[in-house]
DNA sequence: ATTCAACTGACAGCTTTTGGCAGTTGGGGT
DNA sequence: ACCCCAACTGCCAAAAGCTGTCAGTTGAAT
């Protein structure tokens, strides 16, 4: 058995959440006492929460190890979604479950391009992901048919509009999905709430990549905000 | 440097979606080229997705990789019902990315007593996971303060009941949740569906850990009955 | 004070990893 | 058809890392 199998053996064994002596665990994965202890300084130097004390034994404090592993952009979104919406409609316990995994998350997966980076915004506390979640799939389908859509929106001081945009992006802000799209009313670019959208329609006109009008040039833009004159 | 270390940061360094020659990897980490190859193929032999293509360079597939994590059993918990949720709330290909994302979670967190393993049961595909969910903190918290409850259940078929049990074990059951719990009423163990609760009452009633009522004895009857005469 | 079991340091022997070398393979360009 | 590039493969000796044994020390509980 290689070593790096031993060590995730280790993790399995200890894991049930019960106490181990390094006795046992040497007699079971068939090594000396000797090598469990450096086995288990390896793993603690790489951040596995095991705690021995003298005169017990060894126990996982945390018991559920995670290794790495891949996901795609959907799963992770997916994931981000899952954790949004228990955030907010599970138990008080669940809740601060979900925050601290969905930041240990955030954290870690931050690669660039991936995860929309948190720009300066305020997140907004008091929305629900949840909310007006029935028009994801069509936002969804439309940004990747390039398909405009007709939205009836309520803006956040309750001015009611209906108007025909062009999606270009779909932003997750930690508690809610946006739609940055170029808006054919307006003639430019706006940030729409997905759950301010009191409806939502694919319809059967699509555009075309233009400049001016497209995801680029609205990324470069919300960037010339960021670093330029930063005026309300 | 260790050679664990190293493969770690060929992950994090092919992560960034460009290409990269196995020639810069090994001047990066200060290896041979030879060894660039074996560890590339160590990464591929256990499952990340690098694709390399001979004269072009070597590339990461999903660009999302999930580092080795601890996690407490309640966020475990916790992204399982996200998915769960997910699963059945959301658009088809984010459906898609949470079963495989559960899936992908299921097969290695499965140690025993952390996740519930799934036995040969069905699994009732027509159930919504959040149904009854509120019902969820109380009963986790009697199920930990060894609190008996008392649960309006309506059954499968229709009939309806109310029953004072000793909650025993939350499963989730990758669509459902049920509680193992020791039904009074019938003097016996019981398995219930919290989606199928009306009501769900904590009482002031506490009970102990008696032997043939307690959850090692209810889990000793599972296996047997799982490893012994298998009749319906 | 004794016991228990986690820990530590040292050293010889063993296993794995590494680098270098000499190839082969598949794709793209000329 | 030819060449070039860079991924890949097999082989071997040297280097590095891992392991077991042994002889301790430490901290906590009894």
């Amino acid at each position: 058995m290689r070593r790096s199998d031993r060590l995730s053996q280790i993790i399995e064994i200890v894991q049930d959440g019960r106490l181990h002596l390094a006795r046992d665990l040497a007699a079971r994965l068939e090594v000396s006492v000797r090598t469990i202890y450096r086995d288990v300084d390896t793993l603690v130097a790489s951040g596995i929460p095991i705690d021995g004390e003298r005169g017990v034994g060894y126990m996982l404090r945390e018991p559920v190890f995670l290794p790495p592993m891949n996901l795609s952009l959907m799963e992770l979104e997916a994931l981000h979604l899952g954790m949004a919406i228990v955030a907010e409609a599970a138990d008080p316990e669940l809740q601060l479950a979900s925050v601290s995994l969905a930041s240990k998350i955030a954290k870690v997966a931050s690669a660039r391009g991936t995860v929309p980076r948190n720009w300066g915004f305020g997140v907004y506390p008091f929305a629900q992901a949840r909310a007006g979640f029935k028009h994801m799939p069509k936002i969804r389908a439309a940004t990747r048919n390039r398909t405009k859509l007709e939205i009836d929106y309520v803006s956040l001081d309750g001015q009611a509009s209906t108007r025909l945009v062009r999606p270009l992006e779909i932003t997750y802000w930690g508690r809610v999905w946006t739609l940055s799209a170029w808006c054919e009313k307006r003639n430019d670019f706006r940030v729409l709430r997905i759950d301010r959208m009191e409806r939502c329609e694919a319809t059967s006109e699509c555009f075309d990549d233009e400049p001016g009008r497209n995801l680029e040039d609205y990324l470069a833009q919300v960037n010339a905000e960021m670093t330029g004159t930063k005026d309300g």
